[in-house]
RNA sequence: GGAGGGUUGGCCGAGCGGACGAAGGCAACGGUCUUGAAAACCGUCGUGCGGGUUUCCCCGUACCGUGGGUUCGAAUCCCACACCCUCCGCCA
């Protein structure tokens, strides 16, 4: 949630920000409405609530004959409060509807734009070349008996795949290593539940707006499923008043994602799937570190990739792609040969305040408390990381050469040999 | 799945329907004492919202797991739900 306190001290702030997300100056307008009705009510409540108050602390001093008369008069009093508190209820859930409901404010440096308008801040490593046929992921896997994706649709169903064999051995492989790197930079390895409560999943800024995307359980128990261990991470110290930070997780969780409106998109492969697992760093900082600790993620991402090998680029995302909680996001984009093309492997996200009010995790300072500041980046998501890993450093005999980085994980130079 | 016991401030813990935002203890912070430290003693010591002075604070209101209810008045009584603990059953 953005600060409501804006809506009066910075309408015109918030309307020039909301509106390079394509909000119309009276959504904003309407919203500030609704904040001042809320307002308003909130003043005449208190203040009907002290004329009650005072009455009935006057009958507990009173006598036992005064009583009487104090009581009826007392009773007019619990009317009225009870009229405004009705109509103070319908302000406020006619306000809070409309204000869970708006997206944060973009940075100012973030760019303008919708989907493909990214801005490339800088391409790393040289694009690969081979003097043989080159094969995609499925190819080279399917053939090492590291993967298995005929097996996962006749279980489960499109976008779903069994990893086998070595393809185990190199996730395992790539998990530790990925976890090491974070460990180096003072993230605390969580293993997380991926079965979530409705809470976590509103303050994460996923609900209300992203029903579509999860996957729920039945009314029995009526839990979501994770798409990434992000929800789980920030939910660690929701409600909580934090005495100390920087405070920096790196989870390592299964996602599960519903694709729901990618049909026929990425349908080859395991590059989208509605089930993957994925090692995520998570931060809580100070207000004004959010975009040093942004700039941090994306070089521990970096760090991950660049000891990969992989030729990759950074992406300054433009607003109009960003999710509904996030400031500004850089993606890396991996070069995949097998479609010859970047493709997103990483996103870090800086959410600002966004998480944290929906949350109610605050900083203790020395006047009072502020929200935290959130921020959220891919270490490593295994399939896209495994499919450039394995197109990039084959072989013409089908093998893949293992970077020296990750040659102690994996215990050898070659894969799927 | 069955039976019982719990949930109060950072932690422990008391709390009679009326003067309770809540005793007491611990921790923390400031001070006195001390060469220094400890001990002792004194003081401070929750959060949200609104308002006022405008940053030293002051006023109002709300919050004792969550949501309802009873009452002039609820931490205290009633109902539902969540979570925790113990025992029994089942189980990786």
């Amino acid at each position: 949630m953005i600060d409501p306190r804006l809506l009066r001290e910075d309408l015109d702030g918030v309307t020039a920000a909301l509106a390079r997300r394509g909000w119309s100056a009276s959504d904003v307008a309407e919203l500030a409405d609704l904040e001042a009705a809320h307002r308003d009510l909130v003043g005449k409540v208190d203040q009907a609530r002290a004329r009650q108050k005072e009455a009935s602390q006057a009958i507990g001093r009173a006598s036992a004959e005064d009583r009487p008369a104090m009581i009826a008069a007392a009773s007019e009093l619990k009317q009225e409060v009870a009229d405004l508190e009705a109509a103070l209820a319908e302000a406020e859930s006619a306000f809070t509807e409309a204000h869970v409901r708006v997206p944060n404010l973009p940075d100012p440096a973030a760019p303008d734009g919708n989907e493909g308008d990214g801005v490339v801040l800088r391409t790393v490593g040289d694009r690969p070349t081979f003097d043989f046929p080159v094969r995609d992921h499925v190819d080279l896997l399917e053939a090492a008996g590291a993967l298995d994706m005929e097996a996962g649709a006749k279980v489960s169903g499109a976008r779903f795949f069994y990893l086998t064999g070595p393809g185990v051995m190199l996730e395992l492989a790539l998990v530790r290593y990925a976890l090491d790197i974070a460990a180096r930079h003072g993230h605390t390895a969580v293993m997380p539940p991926v079965l979530v409560r409705r809470e976590a999943m509103f303050g994460t800024g996923f609900l209300p707006t992203d029903e579509q995307q999860l996957f729920r359980t039945d009314e029995r128990d009526d839990l979501y499923l994770t798409g990434t261990s992000e929800v789980t991470l920030a939910g660690l110290h929701m409600g909580d008043i934090m005495d100390e930070v920087p405070v920096r997780y790196a989870g390592y969780s299964p996602c599960f994602r519903r694709e729901a409106g990618t049909y026929g998109k990425d349908t080859r492969g395991m590059f989208r799937v509605h089930q993957f697992d994925k090692v995520e760093l998570f931060s809580f900082v100070a207000p004004e570190d959010g975009p040093s600790e942004h700039e941090r993620l994306l070089a521990i991402e970096e760090e991950v990739f660049g000891g990969l090998e992989l030729h990759y680029q950074v992406v300054d995302i433009p607003i109009g792609d960003l999710g509904g909680s996030a400031a500004r996001k850089f993606d890396i984009e991996a070069w995949m040969p097998g479609q010859e093309a970047f493709r997103e492997v990483t996103s870090t996200s800086n959410t600002t305040d966004y998480q944290a009010r929906r949350l109610n995790t605050r900083l203790r300072g020395e006047h009072g408390t502020t929200p935290v500041h959130t921020l959220n980046g891919t270490a490593l998501a295994l399939p896209r990381a495994i499919i450039a890993l394995v197109e990039t450093h084959q072989q013409a005999d089908g093998t893949v050469r293992v970077p020296a980085a990750l040659q102690p994980y994996v215990g050898s130079d070659i894969l799927l040999g």
